[in-house]
DNA sequence: TCAAAAGTCAAGTGTTTTACTCGACTATTG
DNA sequence: CAATAGTCGAGTAAAACACTTGACTTTTGA
């Protein structure tokens, strides 16, 4: 029940894109640098990203990534599916339950499908416009408290 | 994000024991039979519950394991914590956040936060009692299903 | 009293997943 | 046309997972 660093990583460069929106592409490279992650990895993320219609690119010389739609339009869910192939604790819950032999008798499936539920609630309301906001608040309070 | 094995092979061993509560030890066999589950891998799940007291154990002829207290006074929030260690969906979550060097600045921890929330919500509100009973009336239902 | 039934424990092992890296390539632009 | 920037597939070391093995200890009933 561990999240990955491809999430969380993802994450946070869609983050920076979105606050970057509406100034042109960034750069993998000036992401990667602001973020603390390596070029190489964060490529692989991007691709993802693309893939799933989150980010598009435009190459050459002053190219780089720009989001494909405002970021209070992209839920954090869409974004995770994205990077992870999918966010279901379990085969057993989700369409395709076939995996899971007995199903239907397992005592644990009741318990999954409820947890399942209410993270993607969670992940379905809220967006990378949200976490981008709650990220800019939060550097500025860090600022206002280290000058005082 | 997924549950592993330790976790959803423990509970329902412990919905298992539930299911005899009052009736005696259970072996291990017997329910390493009943649910389709190796016998030496259970044993070490039923160690970890025992450590946590959530079962304890006679020994010799007709030993085995029974729950420490009645099925409703169980939460899965305890059970999997005994087995895996800890529900955290990451390190910047919980008491000791330290572990994240940029836990106050990382875009991605709000969201954490929230998700950790909502996940220990459902977890501690939940009772082995509750899918002991979930499980019984499921097993109604297809018998009757079977039937007609 | 001793053998069979049952739990206890630490260590080992094969497989899969994670978290990356590498190198060769293509497109764009000044 | 060369420098900049994204694209792609494959490779790899380390960790986590899902077990197995074997050598014990404890209890009890015949």
């Amino acid at each position: 029940m561990k999240f990955s660093t491809k999430g969380t990583y993802g994450l946070r460069a869609v983050v920076e894109l979105a606050k970057h929106y509406g100034e042109g592409p960034v750069s993998l490279a000036a992401v990667a640098a602001e973020q603390g992650i390596s070029e190489a990895y964060l490529e692989q993320l991007m691709r993802s990203l693309k893939n799933a219609g989150i980010v598009k690119t435009t190459r050459g010389k002053a190219g780089g990534y720009l989001l494909t739609r405002e970021p209070q339009r992209i839920s954090v869910l869409e974004t995770l599916r994205a990077l992870e192939g999918s966010t279901d604790i379990a085969d057993c819950v989700g369409s395709d339950a076939s995996v899971c032999e007995n199903a239907c008798t397992c005592s644990a499936r009741p318990l999954f499908l409820k947890l399942q539920s209410r993270i993607n609630a969670v992940l379905e309301e809220t967006t990378i416009g949200e976490l981008t906001e709650d990220h800019i608040e939060q550097k500025k309070r860090i600022e206002h408290a280290r000058l005082s």
